[in-house]
DNA sequence: CTATTTGTGAGAATATTACTCTTAATAGCG
DNA sequence: CGCTATTAAGAGTAATATTCTCACAAATAG
């Protein structure tokens, strides 16, 4: 189907929110839930690679919440979609480890490897404040 | 996870087999799968969409099987991927009957349809006999 | 009429996606 | 300090989509 998961839509809706409510110390997992309409504990399962990228910081406790780690211009939309939906590999035979089963035999490889950097080039020219406009 | 599926992978396999062997009339659906390693009850159901699609002519019986409907020049990979994925959608607010759940609140709209036209622009550029290259 | 080949529908196995419930950390207050 | 309210993190479960199998139906050349 060659398509975008739930992952992908609502961590991007999410990361959105907290780029428009930027002022905000912190924003706690819950706040963004109720307002963007997504399932919180899916949500709260989201986090945790944007975490690991390093685009988000969180903390937890009283007043605890999460925030953006870094400048919204400075993180791309590609930085985003690769956290929440794994690196970006249109075919399997196109991730860093993987080799073609039958050395290219399909023809595919290179018109995939070409499709995908045309797709990544898109989404590498946009930043997050580019989302809210 | 935006990846190709087997659906996808194994009919391009077989669709390229059909250019290779273009000097046969008809070739069996069990060839294919033999010579290519795709599994055949399975192959044989994605042939249903490219026939219908117009891209594969087939017939039954004796001395039957499958073929090229046209030349392979006039074949754009891009359509064989729709026909066996169906339409390029890389998020469900980019099919034709869809509307975005809230106007576009994400920001992404335009970014998705920009980063699809890329690589659909790519795919619709190569023909069939470029995979055999 | 018979061997051969595609077409079709039901459905089992597996993988992926979506969601829920429990656990751990932290700040503030008495 | 130690308790409590709050919040993120993690483990586990349900729903859905994909991939594949099987059994049988329909067509056609010879």
């Amino acid at each position: 189907m060659i398509r975008l998961t739930k992952a992908g839509e609502y961590g991007l809706r999410a990361v959105r929110y907290l780029v428009e409510n930027e002022g905000e110390s912190r924003i706690s997992i819950g706040d963004i839930s109720e307002n963007k309409k997504i399932p919180e504990p899916f949500l709260r399962k989201l986090f945790k690679p944007l975490v690991q990228q390093g685009i988000i910081n969180s903390t937890r406790g009283v007043s605890g919440g999460v925030r953006l780690a870094r400048d919204p211009k400075e993180i791309t939309v590609l930085e985003v979609v690769e956290a929440l939906e794994g690196p970006l590999a249109l075919n399997e035979c196109l991730l860093d480890d993987a080799t073609c089963e039958f050395m290219n035999e399909c023809g595919m490889h290179d018109v995939w490897e070409e499709a995908q950097a045309a797709m990544a080039k898109v989404l590498r020219s946009k930043n997050l404040t580019d989302l809210t406009r």
